[in-house]
Formats: structure tokens, C-alpha cells, sequence
DNA sequence: CACTATTTTTTCGAGGCTCGAAAAAAAGAG
DNA sequence: CTCTTTTTTTCGAGCCTCGAAAAAATAGTG
């Protein structure tokens, strides 16, 4: 059962609403925080002195536009960019690429590189990250804090504490350890997070108002990812990452699916499968191992040309789409939707069939709840998600807990 | 955002800690309590000996089975029965009943009637209800401490708010303001929640090892419900009670379902759906309003006895909760399992196929972790369910807050 | 039966935390 | 230059939890 709340943990808690508030707002003064977060200002007053002293907040310096009022002028409160830095890496199918980010955000360094995954051991791939990021953190700017953890986002499943990759596409391994063979490494804490959800947790940091409690982030690409955030929280499994939308079951026993199953949604709307369908016309071919952006978008321009084999793939992988979120709707209700990926920008050719899919099912019933949104560029969304998932760490679990408990001692500082 | 922690949230906090860890373990002693707490010995003297004062708690006399041990024995805590009261009513299809319970959980009072739900117009259901509690609370003990609390189980899809039941198959009208109602006129908070929700809660105090963080319940019946318990909280959804399980689509456009869509699992799943593959063999046709136990049971019987029809329409309706199942796993990972409901006693007929519907699903991969259990009879559980969730509330919204908020002053006592 | 060992529960003072009120600080308005 | 307004800090009061010590209550032991 939960446990009772130790004296302490109260200062720990407001300490990180406090952080949680100046990450949130740009720059907020001590009323604003008093504010939002119900506290008193003395408080708050207290709680944010102590953090300047700890160089986690600053004072903003050098902006005051809406300012010209009565009265005392508020004090802006910034993240001190050098109180730590973070690594965001993001693996992919055939690329890596990894950035060190100050406490504020801001990237410091970056880099990526193509690889060939599907034919690398796995030990090849944790250390290419290594390498990576050993020459990133070597080669960053000094002033920036240290590096405080790590998140890596990956294509795949991964286990629910977020330290191993238990499946991918982009390989044939499983089982694979990066938290831990890079925590040795590097002696930070480490996750690794399905790339999807890193996507859902960008989405909040950049639109808040439209992605805030309930959502869905889908990533059309060779295969269907999804990234879910149900009453505020990002919703995992209770084993690994969760949300494998694209191997809800759409039609039983039917088309065959990259994973070997048949008749996932993936095999009706992954990219393999709507050029299979526009291509073979036969739903049972063996998948494809990779399609070029290219040849998305070809298919995309006949189908809206003409009618024939591409309109109808299309059609069917827009019904797949719209049943699978049908019955996902029948257990959580509709949320807004964001398409994410190289298949978001074909999302016109099957909008329609999404729709009229949804209105077959139980969804249909509070269908004003849904939206839909689209972004073609789903890299930076993971790595800023992956970003935030480190920063939100470091602010929650490491800045929160006050100074007595990072440091071993700060009497001979 | 969640708002900052105040001081007094603490208090209020622990105290529920508290008290929740009384009506869990069955009379524990303040020792135990602070070991599953946390909290200090100290802490939980004072917290206890407040909640004896003010007459919630009670220390348990005649009772030291297991002492033999040296030292000052312990001291067992139990809930005073008098502290309050609750009423727990379910209403299901053509059936109402209620029970005034005390606050240790004993039935102080209960009845029952039958009732034609569906050609009743709202306000008679409401009414209905009001009378049955109005008979009992006036009947009961005058022993019994104040209501404090009023729950309803229903069939049907209520909203997030538990105040409305916004669809039913036991009626015909929608939007039934029942919680607004039921206080108007006991002048107690209430709340009207789905039932299988509620049979999710009785099976977490019933068999806590078993039903714990992460489990399912589902109802079979005329329709099919759910019950989700994910990562220790009931799942419910954003804008409704939600797990809408049997909504959730196994086959598009196919079997015309009670809800008047198409392939639905309950198409398949719900007694009407097997009754009408075994007897008419079209499944299409018109659902029947109603079903009797004894029907089912006549057609498992005769699936039991020989291959035909009947045998076939329990493997159909197998095949359609393995493989919703199985796309429910994809979202969440695969949880122990509890069939409930007359369905459950044909369950036999239906796991051999569940079981390898799953096996094609990407749910099938830790398929360890999935367990069946059957349990015939729901009307206790839903009643149980109800009253715990009563009670839980009165714990942790009325008792944790203290005698300050509770009445207007104690000075004058 | 008195005494000891042992375990549970209570008491008490110390240390933290938040809060409200009052004071201090820092501008614009007149 | 003084007054008004708003923000921020300071200070004492009131709670809360904790650890240590004391008190309470019982089983063993000779």
C-alpha cells in the first residue's frame, strides 16, 4: 500500500511544485507561482530563495515588457541553465542520434548518425550510444552543468521501469540493457522509453491548451506506434511501455502482420501494408523490411490522382485506423488525436474512413471529443520529448529532494 | 496543475493512512499500523487515540487468540460499527435492491424487489430507489450511527462524475440525474456507479492477493461489462464509467448488436448473442429483450452433451472475448481474469477458445500472467462492491478531514 | 510470589514546515 | 517629494512528525 507522508516529504513536494511551476510558465514571479500552485507566498518566498541559493532558479534579469504598473515589479523567475544538463538520444530504424540540453533546455551539442541496425549484434548498438554520447559530453561546452541522466527514446517495446528494450523492429535482439550498461557507463541514471509516448509528452510541452489531460499521439510510419496520455498521465502497461495500438486485433485471422500475427491494424495501416495492398493487391505477402518516405508519398499522389489499388489501400488502412480507435474509445471515451510521421501526410486519403470507421462504434457516441492534428516531422518530437522526460527527472527526483540529500556533505564547501 | 501540499493535508493525509489500514487488515495493532504505514510509533499513537476519541476507531476487546508472546500484548484497533452508516443500492434489470450498512460493514437492514425497469419512465426508478431507503434507514437500528453516504451499482454507462447514469439497457431513458435526485432528498452526498466497476471493487477486498494492482472483471450476462483495475486504481474513463468492453469491435460490420451497431463483442459474447447463434443460426436477427438463467444453462448443457449449433455459438463467443481481449492486452499488458455472471457458468464451453484467441494476439507473448477464475453469483458482489466504495469514501473524505471541518464547533460540548 | 526480560504504547521535547500579519522594498502617480 | 500600490521578505505562532525515554503490561524464572 501507499505509504504515510514523513515530515520532510512535505518541503519535497513543494520544492518540486515550485520547479514544476517555473518549467511550466515562462518565467513566472513569486505571486504568479503562489498562485498556481495554492501555496503562501511566504512560502514560496522560502522555497524559491533556497533554490536560487542551490543555483537550480535565477532571477530573470534584463525583461520587464509588461511591466508599467503600480506598484513593486515582479521579479521573473528563469531555470538556471547551468544547474545540470541532460542527454536526449533517440534510436530509430537505421539511425542515432543524441544531444546534450542544459537545465533550461537549451541544446548545447548534437549529432546523429545512419547505422544499420537490423544487422548489428546488440552490443553494437549500446555502444554506438556510448560513443556517442562520450564524444558529446567530451566535447560540450564547460559551463554546462553536468550531465544529471539520460533518456534514451526507442522504437520497440520496453519494459515498464523503463530499462530494457524488450522488442524492436529495428533489430533482431531482444532483452537489450541499455539502462544499465549505460548507467555503468556513465554513472547517471538512465531510462529508455518507447519513442511514442517521448512523442505524447512533446505534444504537452508544445500545446499545452490542446494536449493537456486526455490525448492520443499516433505515429503512422512502417509500422503504427502510439503514445496515450489518459487523465494527465501517460498511460504505460504494467509490464512494458504499452499502447501497441497497431497490434490491436482489427479484423481476427486476417491480413498478415509484420509481427507474424494476423490481422493487426498494422498490417492494414503500416506503411508495408498500404503499399502491399496498393502494390500486391495480397494482404498476406510477407512484409517489406523498409519503404522510403518516397514511396509513401507516390502512393499518396496516385491515390489522390485516381481512383484504383492506392485509394483503396488507403481506404482500408484509414477503416483499420478508425475501428482500432473505436474500440479503444469504448474503454476511455474519445480524446484528441494527433497524427505524427510520414503517414500523416497522406492522413487526407483516409480522414474520411477514420470517420465514418468511428461512427460505427461506441466512439461515435461523444464524437465532438475528437480532433485531429498532424505533424509530419516526428523526430524532433521525439527528442524533445525525450528531453522533458530527463529534465522533469532531474526537477522531480534530484533538484525536489534538497541539497542534504544529493551531496554528502555541504559543511566544507 | 496539483496543487501544492498545505500543512494540514498532511494530518488529514496520515489519518486516512490510518484508518484505510484498520479496515484492511483485520484488526491490527497501532504497532502493525506504523509498520505498514510508515509512520512512527508516535505519530500513530496520537493519530489513533484522536480517531478513538472521536468515535470512529474503537479498541477490539475479547479477542487474543494469537498472544502466547511475551511483553505488554498487543492492542487490536477495530472500526466502531456506530460511526456511521452507508446505503449500498443495486438496480439491474428489472431488480432493485438496498441495504443499510454499518460502518465495520455489517448489514444492518436490506431489501429487495422486483420491478419492470424498462417500461418504468425515470422518475419512477428514482423514486422507487428514494422509497426502498426511505423504508430502511426509517426501519433500521436506531443503534446505527448517521448515513453518511449513499452508492448505487447500475447497469449501464454513468458519467466520470458518478452522478448521472447516462445509459442503461435496464431502460429506456437517458441522462437519469440520480445522485442530484437521491440528495435532494436524503441531504447525503451520493454517487451512482457502474456495476461492474463496483464487482471490481468487491473482488479487490474479497481475495486481495489474487485481485490487487492489476486485474479484470468481466460480466457475463444479457451483455457483457467490465470492470478495470489497472496499477491499483479502477479504471474508468475520461467522460464516462468507461470499459466498455463489450462495445469494443470484433468484427466490423458484422453481428448486429443489442446497441443497434455492428460486431461488437457482445454481438457474439452476450447471452442474447448465443442464444441467437444456437437457436436461429442468423446473426442478424433482432436481439431479445430478455434472457432467463435457465436458458443459458439449457444451451450449455447441450453444448456440453454433443456438437451443433450450440457448441458452435459458445465457441464464437469464446473466440470474440479472446480476441477483444487480447487488443486489450496490446494497450495494457495481460492481468488475471474473473468471469462473473451466469456467462461464467458456461465458462468451461468458451476458455479453450479465449485461450487461443489470445494465442494470435500480441497479448499471447506473457500469457504467464493471465488466470481465470469464475464466480457465478454477481448481485452480492455488486452490493459488496457498492458498500465498499461507500465506505471508502466516508473514510477518506469525511473522517480523514477531522472534527474541525466535520461540524460547525466542538467548543460546546 | 517477586523479579526480570520483553514488547507495546504513551509521553515529551526538538526540529521542521506552512501560514498570516506586518514590515520592507520598489516602483508609478500626482 | 510624498502618496499609493504591488511585490517580496521577515517574524512569530501553531501544527505535525520524529526519536528517545518512560510507562505499561505480560510471560518466563527461580
Amino acid at each position: 500500500m501507499s505509504v504515510g507522508i514523513r515530515h520532510d516529504d512535505l518541503r519535497r513536494r513543494n520544492r518540486a511544485m515550485v520547479i514544476s511551476a517555473v518549467r511550466r510558465a515562462s518565467q513566472p514571479s513569486r505571486t504568479e507561482i503562489a498562485a498556481t500552485t495554492g501555496l503562501s507566498h511566504s512560502t514560496i518566498s522560502t522555497i524559491s530563495s533556497d533554490l536560487i541559493a542551490e543555483g537550480i532558479l535565477a532571477e530573470a534579469k534584463g525583461f520587464e515588457p509588461a511591466a508599467m504598473k503600480r506598484g513593486r515589479p515582479q521579479v521573473a523567475l528563469a531555470l538556471e541553465p547551468r544547474a545540470a544538463s541532460i542527454v536526449a538520444v533517440v534510436l530509430s530504424l537505421n539511425s542515432l542520434s543524441a544531444a546534450v540540453i542544459d537545465y533550461a533546455g537549451n541544446t548545447m551539442a548534437e549529432d546523429t548518425r545512419r547505422l544499420v541496425t537490423q544487422r548489428m549484434p546488440a552490443e553494437a548498438l549500446v555502444s554506438e550510444c556510448i560513443a556517442m554520447i562520450r564524444r558529446l559530453i567530451d566535447g560540450a561546452d564547460t559551463s554546462a552543468g553536468p550531465v544529471l541522466r539520460i533518456a534514451i527514446a526507442v522504437q520497440g517495446i520496453t519494459d515498464s521501469g523503463s530499462r530494457k528494450l524488450l522488442w524492436s523492429p529495428i533489430t533482431r535482439h531482444d532483452d537489450i540493457p541499455f539502462a544499465d550498461r549505460l548507467e555503468q557507463e556513465f554513472g547517471v541514471p538512465v531510462t529508455v522509453e518507447n519513442d511514442c509516448n517521448m512523442i505524447a509528452e512533446a505534444l504537452r510541452w508544445r500545446d499545452p491548451l490542446r494536449y493537456r489531460d486526455d490525448f492520443i499521439a499516433i505515429l503512422l510510419s512502417h509500422g503504427i506506434g502510439m503514445g496515450l496520455v489518459i487523465k494527465g498521465e501517460l498511460f504505460t502497461g504494467t509490464q512494458s511501455s504499452g499502447a501497441e495500438f497497431g497490434h490491436m486485433i482489427h479484423r481476427p485471422d486476417g491480413a498478415l502482420c509484420r509481427c507474424g500475427r494476423r490481422g493487426c491494424i498494422e498490417a492494414y495501416a503500416g506503411n508495408y501494408a498500404i503499399w502491399r495492398n496498393a502494390r500486391l493487391g495480397d494482404e498476406n505477402a510477407e512484409p517489406l523490411a523498409d519503404l522510403s518516405d518516397d514511396d509513401i508519398t507516390a502512393l499518396a499522389d496516385a491515390a489522390r490522382d485516381h481512383d484504383g489499388p492506392e485509394r483503396e489501400a488507403f481506404r482500408k488502412a484509414g477503416e483499420a485506423i478508425g475501428f482500432g480507435l473505436g474500440s479503444m474509445f469504448a474503454l476511455f471515451d474519445p480524446a484528441p488525436l494527433a497524427f505524427v510521421g510520414v503517414g500523416a501526410t497522406a492522413f487526407d486519403l483516409m480522414e474520411p474512413h477514420v470517420l465514418s470507421a468511428i461512427a460505427k462504434t461506441a466512439g461515435g457516441l461523444h464524437s465532438k471529443a475528437i480532433s485531429f492534428d498532424t505533424e509530419p516531422n516526428e523526430v524532433p518530437l521525439k527528442r524533445e520529448g525525450a528531453m522533458m522526460r530527463a529534465l522533469l527527472h532531474v526537477d522531480q527526483e534530484i533538484f525536489a529532494a534538497g541539497p542534504a540529500s544529493r551531496q554528502p556533505a555541504t559543511d566544507v564547501a
